[in-house]
DNA sequence: TGTACATCAGTGAACGCGCGTTCACTGATGTAC
DNA sequence: TGTACATCAGTGAACGCGCGTTCACTGATGTAC
């Protein structure tokens, strides 16, 4: 039966949710496309009505992904607040509601560079966030945007790197904490 | 037809190497093990003969990825020249022949504790191998394994990062090459 | 040392399964008059 | 505003395909005597 045109765009945004937050968990070889749409609460069948293809879906909610990240990131007050969320036990625990950079750098690598392109944008988001709460000067020669770059790539480094330990390893909780104070420490040269 | 023991072994360890290779490249869900077998010189219904499944192989190749890895580690002669060859856009291009830990961080996170025991195994030779190389004395009060540890998370970041990204895209070059700039500072500090 | 037999690495067909994608169908929505 | 028809989002069966794994088979290697 047919629906109405914003009752249809509804349905498409809760895949696109569903998958942005199931293919951080699983990876985008990891989740099925019948996956996704029963978890928005769909047959599988009417997939194609709203996407291309898997792929064009995976643009979609790594963009989507990365936006809903901005946004919280926005809430944080000072780098302090915003680094401490995302090197905690929590963000490493909840991969689907967490830095998309993190969880699927590795996956991107793999997709075409219509995915890419999504992920450097994500990518400048982040680095304009970090930049943006940084202290004004920096003691040493580097440009803003480079410290920034410097503490991104530390931040989903340290993250990713937890996650691909095993819980109960010391080193879990040492790259969280160790990556958290030591970009603090890298904000401030 | 049965062949002689050294040469089953021989033959194990090409199917293990092949697998280091391609698994860097595509993924552990990107290469069927028909494709394992065929580039290592077999056809895939031996398989089962050297491994209890394909989990078992890729925690066995994340291993000989990771000691290839630190083998190489062991040539350079500072930092520098570690750094240098880590964050290299030669590096960037090959994943089969570099860094296991920014190649497969996210598929690790996906697979079961054996692995990623596997993976904390190569982690923490990677701290050692950095905290080898460190100069003598930092100006502040982080230790040395502290300093390394945010050494390493930076380099696996802006490696799995640059990967991301499209080639051409500033970015790409941009993070390995601001990545090692403040690699190489942090270190110092 | 030579002979007889068991072992087992490698082959290639076959297995069941889940995948991405397609399709005919339904019926409420949107549109033309 | 009301009526007739076209549209199309969602359903669920079906498609071909490639996957990980199993199996019967082969024949050189390893072993027991």
């Amino acid at each position: 039966m047919r629906i109405s045109k914003t009752q249809a765009r509804q349905n498409h945004d809760r895949v696109v949710a569903a998958a942005a937050e199931l293919f951080r968990v699983s990876g985008f070889d990891g989740v099925a496309v019948s996956d996704l749409m029963k978890s928005a609460g769909f047959t599988h069948g009417g997939f194609y009505n709203h996407f291309d293809s898997k792929e064009a879906l995976a643009a979609e909610a790594l963009a989507s992904a990365f936006a809903q990240m901005t946004r919280e990131r926005n809430r944080a007050g000072d780098l302090e607040e915003m680094l401490g969320g995302y090197l905690s036990p929590a963000s490493r625990r909840a991969p689907g509601r967490n830095c998309p950079a993190a969880a699927l750098a590795g996956d991107v690598s793999r997709q075409p560079d219509a995915v890419k392109k999504v992920f450097a944008d994500g990518v400048e988001g982040m680095i304009a966030s970090v930049e943006a709460l940084l202290p004004r000067r920096g003691r040493r020669g580097a440009s803003r945007r480079e410290r920034a770059i410097g503490v991104v790539a530390k931040m989903v480094g340290a993250l990713a790197l937890s996650r691909a330990v095993p819980s109960a390893n010391r080193l879990a909780g040492e790259l969280l904490a160790t990556g958290l104070k030591s970009a603090l420490k890298e904000a401030r040269d």
